[in-house]
RNA sequence: CGCGGGGUAGAGCAGUUCGGUAGCUCGUCGGGCUCAUAACCCGGAGGUCGUCGGUUCAAAUCCGGCCCCCGCAA
């Protein structure tokens, strides 16, 4: 069987070696093109262009899906399936039509929930108790394709969205093998999404990132840790940005206004939230700095409650 | 060459402008106070000041190279 991969990130890497490992005829692989990163700015490959050309597999990164090279050089790998994870890229028709077997995604989440853009950390960013991922076959709508399989997890208490997605990324990976396994073997379920129940997520970025203290400590707490690690929960304190890592819960009263320093201790500091509760944060990052513990911050920056 | 901050006791920082043998808070060790303590008092240990080299009577501090960490931006 002849598969083409797509796909960008950690998240999809974490599927190409799966299925490489598994013996799976990768003829070729689709990723988004290379672009300056990180400090420097240097010029760096996707982690799936990583691992196609470790294993030797042709690459493709084309600039623009609808011109029609990217058609051609999907037709010309005569696919019988293509496997499309977190590419970043919408698929138009006529390569979905491409490989007789379809086209399978892998998507962070138990569809119809959470269709989008980044619904792990929305799983986190919510409170929910359960996530999971699941496979389907891609239609013209996004993530509306008819679902194959789903497979759930429990989401802790203090997960953070990446320590999630690096458990979901091999439960992806695994899903899909079992998703072309079957669908090698003759068959695999194929069970129509219920539309109704569908919701999307939009894509984060640094905007999400100011804690809004007027929610309630769980709330807050889950936006600490699912905006992890990117772009991270933030909040002021004497005009300094600082970043969120861990927080704690406290059975503390305050009469002060969400935001405001309650204490300041070996604890952490501690801050005003709505319904007259208070957060704990344990863990925090400085302008500049590393991260660290709260209390180790406040040794060389007292901070006046 | 994208912009910027930083590497000083176990931890977090000050000191670098105007060179002169290292300071603060916490922790740690010992002692004291106390019914008791994460509180308080007294005392001690602990640092080749990231690294290599240069200038100088003298360098954490001035000059140059290198390594590492972090923020922005992507």
């Amino acid at each position: 069987m002849r598969v083409v991969f797509m796909g960008t990130p950690d998240f999809a890497a974490e599927s190409l070696k799966k299925l490489i490992k598994e013996g799976y005829d990768v003829v070729g692989v689709f990723t988004q093109p290379d672009k300056p990163k990180g400090r420097g700015m240097n010029l760096s490959f996707s982690p799936v262009k990583e691992v196609a050309v470790e294993a030797g597999i042709p690459v493709f990164q084309p600039e623009k899906m609808r011109d029609g090279t990217a058609l051609e050089m999907l037709t010309s790998l005569k696919p019988d399936v293509a496997a499309v994870v977190a590419y970043g890229r919408i698929l138009p028709d006529d390569m979905l039509a491409v490989p007789p077997l379809g086209c399978i995604n892998v998507h962070g989440s138990l569809l119809p929930k959470y269709r989008g853009s980044a619904p792990i950390q929305w799983a986190v960013l919510n409170g929910d108790a359960v996530t999971g991922v699941s496979t389907m076959f891609m239609s013209t709508g996004m993530d509306e394709g008819d679902i194959i399989y789903t497979e759930e997890t429990e989401i802790g208490e203090k997960e953070t969205s990446g320590e999630l997605f690096d458990r979901l990324m091999v439960m992806g990976a695994e899903l899909l093998h079992k998703t072309l396994s079957n669908l090698q073997k003759g068959g695999v379920p194929r069970t129509p999404q219920n539309h109704a129940e569908a919701t999307y997520t939009k894509q984060l970025d640094k905007s999400f990132s100011p804690i809004d203290w007027t929610r309630s400590p769980k709330e807050i707490s889950k936006w600490i840790y699912g905006l992890q690690p990117w772009p991270t929960a933030t909040f002021e304190i004497e005009d300094k940005v600082f970043k969120a890592f861990s927080c704690e819960f406290t059975t503390n009263k305050t009469a002060k206004a969400p935001g405001s320093i309650v204490s300041a201790g070996k604890a952490g500091i501690e801050i005003a939230c709505g319904e007259g509760k208070t957060l704990l944060i344990t863990e925090l990052q400085a302008p500049g700095k590393k991260r660290m513990k709260a209390a180790d911050y406040l040794l060389g920056h007292p901070i006046k409650v």
